[in-house]
Parts: C-alpha cells; structure tokens; sequence
DNA sequence: TGACGTCAAGATCCG
DNA sequence: CGGATCTTGACGTCA
C-alpha cells in the first residue's frame, strides 16, 4: 500500500518545473529546460526516498512540447543517461510513478485533428516512462472525453481510437470516471470490454455518481476487478472538497481524521492512493504518517520541526497546545497533531504574532550575520510594523540568509512558504 | 465568446 | 532594482 502525489513539491528545493510559451520556443532554450526539469524530477525522486513516499505522479510537463511539432528535439536520446539514472533511483526504491495528461487531452474526440492530438500526446507520456525503464504497472490516466450529444457513440469512438494505439501505450493506459461525464459505472463498463483497468475518485464521483444507489466502497471493489497481475495494485485517486470553493475544487490541505476513517473503510492493504490536494507532499506525509503501524512520537517531531514557526505565526495558543501534545513521548496522537496544524493555519494572522515568529527565526542568525545584514533585518521589521511593507519582505531576508549560511533545520521549514 | 483548471512566465506599476 | 499584482499561455468542450 502506498500513498502518492502529483507532480509538483512545496518547500523543497531545486524541484521546480520551467516552462516556455510557443512563440519563444527555440532548440537552445528547450534543451536548458528540458536539462534543468530532470534536475528537478531527480531531486524530487531523491525527496520522495528520503520520505518514503512511493507512489508519484509525473508532471506532463515535464518535456515543453514533449507532443508538439514545436519540439523536434529527440530529447529521450539526448538526456538518455539523466533518464537512466533517474528510472533506476525510480526502480530500485520501490517508487511507483504514474503521468496523467490532463482535460485537454480527448482521444474520443470526432474532430480528427483533436483525437490524432491526443494520440501523440499519448506517446509523448509513454515516451517518457519507457525512457525511465519502468514496468507497465507505471500507469498513464486518462479521462474518457467529450459526450457531444451521442454518448454510446462517442464511448464507441473511445474503445475504437484506443484499439489503434501503439501497444506501448495500451500496455500502461488505465482510464478514471471523471466530474461531468463519465461516471464510475461508465468508465467500469469501457474499462471492462477494453481489459484496462479502472481508476476510481472519490470526489468526481461525488459530484458525478452513478445513478444506481451503491457506496464509495461498492465501486471502488468493482474498480478492483479490472485490475490484473500485470497492473499491480489497485490505484484510486482521493480528494477532500474545498468547502469555500465550488463542488470539485481540491482542498488546501487533507484532513486527516477523514483519511484514517476511508483508509479504515477499505479494510485491505493491496491498493494504492493518490492524493489530490493542493498542498501535495506535504499531504503525503501527513496521511502516511497518520495511518502507519510504525507509531514513534520522533516522526511528529520531525514534522513539527518543519511546521512550527508558521504554527507559532498563526497561533501562539496552538504552538504552545502543540508543544503540550508531544510530551508523552510514548504516545503518537497523531491526528490530534495534524488537527491542531490544521486549525492554526486556517487562523488569520496577527500582526504582533509574525513579528514574534521573524525574531524567533532571527534567533538563528542575529550572532552570526555581518551588520549590513543586521541592518537590512531590522529595517525591514520597522518598514513591517509601520505598514510599509508585506511579511514576505521579512520572510525573503529570513529565507536568504537560511540558504547563505545553510541552516538545514530552516532550509526544510514551511515558514518560508504558508 | 467565455468559463473551466493549472501554474509558470511575462508584463506592468510602484517606490 | 525588488516586490506586488495582474495577465497570458496552452489545451478542448460545452453552454
């Protein structure tokens, strides 16, 4: 059983993605973008092992372009060693990965032009995972497209179109129920006469169930059987609604309560979850440390040791609940803790209480700094206090500082990033 | 024609 | 120049 996200960290280094739009696209700056992005998917790998994270997503965004004319580099030939070296960190940790082309990519498309796009869109994500040397059970989602007007004839243009893929595709492409269209039971009967398995969400399938009367748990059972040996586990996607948002906007963060009682639910260990939430890693951890059997209060700590000063920003009366709760070094109140992060994040900051926070983290530099540095900390609180400028200016001469005299325990907190 | 979703890049304005 | 705040891009479907 793993717990996975997608595509992107927070708060840790040298793990962002570049990009470049069509009209200042050129060879040159593909290939520093393509080169500085496995950079990055290699340092999100090296996170990944550290955390023991096993089960990831794979930005699409990876390669600019990766299915465009606009990029004719053969950049699986190119970067073929960064490739290498990354599939076996992938392979030899354990790490599942899987790569999700997004909304826009619509094989059962009648507009030729749409679906032949969607093809090569196709073989741009295997591409990539083939090029990594990991197995078939290293998926591609896809979502099964548009309805116009005629929905038994454009499942049929589906089964059709994914009937002429290249068998490096068909291989790795598992298909998911999504929030308008194809609901759970649709996407189970497609998966079933195409033999490819089913991926169940929750949340699309909350906003888009099916009519028949049946649980979460019923379907996701019945995902179950279209997955083969071949696939390895069974993969769901699980989200939390964002209260403030409309219905299938992610949540900032998982609660974790709500986790334990799903994950309880399931009653068995040979399934895969991939969370969908914006706070992505940092949910990860959060779930895989609230359902683990390996209870040692030192894991709390580790994530405390990261949360603490946006706790101590946002509430000084949770900091000081927090520090209580971890006392009992015997104990692992696990929810509890995330429950009191969660509850001090959602809280609107005070003024005092951030200037408090920026002197504790000066703490760790005020002996140390040159005084022009000294100056430049201080006069940017005065400029805080007296409204002229933002936290995030105070933050930034903090954060530099962490980097230029390499404060690791600083270097991986969030203060820098809530 | 604009909303939908996503996140980085680009543009613009301020002091 | 740094920083804050828009706007744009890139994609296809649907109202």
């Amino acid at each position: 059983m793993s717990i996975g996200y997608a595509c992107l960290t927070i708060g840790v280094l040298n793990t962002n993605l570049k990009s470049c739009n069509a009209k200042n696209v050129c060879d040159e700056k593909l290939l520093d973008i393509i080169e500085h992005n496995l950079k990055s998917l290699e340092n999100m790998i090296a996170y990944n092992i550290k955390n023991s994270i096993h089960l990831f997503r794979i930005s699409s965004d990876l390669i600019s372009f990766g299915s465009s004319p606009l990029n004719k580099l053969h950049w699986w030939d190119i970067f073929s060693n960064e490739f290498s070296k990354i599939g076996r960190k992938i392979r030899e940790n354990n790490i599942r990965v899987s790569m999700h082309p997004g909304q826009y990519t619509v094989l059962n498309s009648p507009n030729k032009d749409v679906a032949n796009r969607a093809v090569e869109d196709l073989n741009y994500h295997s591409k990539v995972l083939d090029s990594l040397g990991v197995n078939v059970e290293n998926k591609i989602v896809l979502h099964i497209g548009g309805v116009y007007n005629d929905k038994k004839q454009a499942i049929n243009r589906f089964i059709s179109n994914y009937g002429n893929l290249d068998d490096r595709v068909k291989r790795r492409l598992v298909i998911e129920n999504d929030d308008k269209s194809y609901n759970i039971n649709d996407v189970i009967e497609i998966g079933t006469k195409l033999g490819i398995p089913v991926i169940f969400d929750n949340l699309h399938n909350e906003i888009n169930p099916c009519n028949e009367d049946k649980s979460e748990l019923y379907w996701i059972n019945e995902s179950k059987n279209t997955w083969k040996d071949k696939d390895g586990y069974q993969k769901i996607h699980y989200s939390q609604q964002d209260i403030s948002k409309k219905p299938g906007s992610h949540s900032n963060t998982i609660a974790v309560d709500r986790f334990v009682n799903f994950y309880g639910s399931l009653e068995r260990e040979d399934i895969d979850i991939m969370l969908e939430v914006k706070d992505k890693n940092l949910s990860a951890v959060k779930c895989i440390n609230s359902i683990t059997k390996d209870k040692r209060i030192s894991k709390l700590e580790n994530e405390w040791s990261k949360y603490k000063y946006t706790v101590l920003e946002s509430s000084p009366k949770v900091y000081l609940e927090i520090r209580n709760l971890l006392k009992d070094k015997k104990s692992y109140p696990v929810v509890q803790f995330y429950n009191y992060i969660d509850e001090a994040v959602k809280e609107e900051v005070i003024p005092g209480n951030s200037i408090n926070a920026a002197l504790h983290v000066w703490g760790y530099f005020k002996n140390i700094v040159d005084s022009r540095e000294k100056e430049g900390f201080l006069r940017s609180i005065d400029k805080y206090k007296k409204g002229e400028v933002s936290i995030n200016v105070v933050k930034n001469k903090l954060w530099k500082m962490a980097v230029k005299y390499d404060e690791r325990y600083l270097k991986d907190s969030y203060y820098f990033i809530f």
